[in-house]
RNA sequence: AGAGCAGGCCGCCUUAUCGCCGCGUACUUGUUACGGGGAGGAAAGUCCGGACACCAUAGGGAAGCAUAGCGGCUAACGGCCGUCGUCCUGAAUUCGUUCGGGAAAGGACUAGUGCAACAGAAAGGAUGUACAGGUAAUGCUGUAGUGAAAUCAUGUAAACUCUAUGCGGUGAAAUGUCAUGUAAACCUACGUUUGAGGAUGCCCGUCCGAUGUAGGAGGGUAGGCAGAUCGAGCACUGGGGUAACCCUUUGCCUAGAUAAAUGAUAAGGAUCCGCCUCGGCGGAUACAGAACCCGGCUUAUAGGCCUGCUUUUUUU
């Protein structure tokens, strides 16, 4: 099993990320949400981590949550490797107020992979 | 030793596991192995100054903005250093000053305009009251009175203003190049060197101008490389200078991402705080994240260290 997380994992085309916005499906695990998209043009899937201005106003604490919630994927993105050769694009959002623990950012994505494997 | 002021420096550490982004070496050329590197003093605010790049032009004028003793440093500055004057403050004093520390927005009010508390009749194109003098007549003259100042003018430019000096604009999403693409392509209308229409903020002037403008049809990309990290670079040796800083010797290479790496988790330690059963338990470890690069300024900052000055206490 690998945890490793390459660049071809990451969420990069603009228009990929236009179109996951408008027309992806969204699940809710506080404090994460989750916006999904199959896409027939991936060769496996792609992620990518936001945290709003809004409610971090310092760069310091968005950096952190981001990549916590990078970290917490690449430890279980495993959990969504059996699918039938859908690949999805993903962003993963973190809608809460407070600093978080790696406690409930991890279980919130597990929990999250659990469903999308589905 | 404590307190205050000023200046400077540091700004958590170690290990393990799993990862991320560059670089180097090796070969069996690969989702390979090994080695080594990977946020700051402010990376922040984007407030000044440069470097670099581009612009169908950057010239003259007006306007606007900035600066303001004198001298120096610097690539440059609105920054820094020195110095003089002013003001505040401490000490000494032969009461003349001298020494130490600190502050700032220190050009010009014999060009104009504005403003000047209280008092006063009146504060700028003034002339009341009382007394005295004088005249054809009149505040024409003097004294008293208010005030810092009463036809003698003074202060004030973080008031307008004036003077001197400087300032073309844009800003790395700049710009160049490679690849892809019919891409300076195709159709229609308008316009034709006697200038449509544009650029330069404004005016003059200058410049560009068929590769134009408007509409239509159609097709695609948002990738690579350079810019971009070897530089007004860092440390050190010696010398010059009151200093800012300059010259010089030797050595070093010290992040380079691009939907954006520099991490996550666990354990242990360090420092500080609190509690108490004096050995533990609990908590805290700031401000904050490079985005072309430098020199400054400003703002934020837990805790700790160093230097100087002043002062208090103790000991000798």
């Amino acid at each position: 099993m690998k945890f490793n997380f390459p660049k071809e994992e990451k969420l990069k085309s603009q228009r990929l990320i236009e179109q996951l916005i408008a027309e992806g499906r969204t699940l809710k695990t506080f404090p994460i949400k989750v916006i999904y998209l199959s896409d027939a043009s991936l060769e496996c899937h792609q992620i990518a981590c936001s945290v709003p201005k809004r409610n971090f106003k310092l760069a310091v604490r968005r950096n952190r949550i981001k990549r916590q919630m990078k970290e917490s994927y690449r430890l279980h993105k495993h959990l969504l490797t059996n699918n039938n050769g859908k690949n999805f694009a993903i962003l993963f959002v973190y809608i809460g107020k407070e600093k978080p623990l790696y406690d409930q950012i991890d279980s919130a994505i597990q929990s999250s992979l659990k469903q999308l494997a589905l």
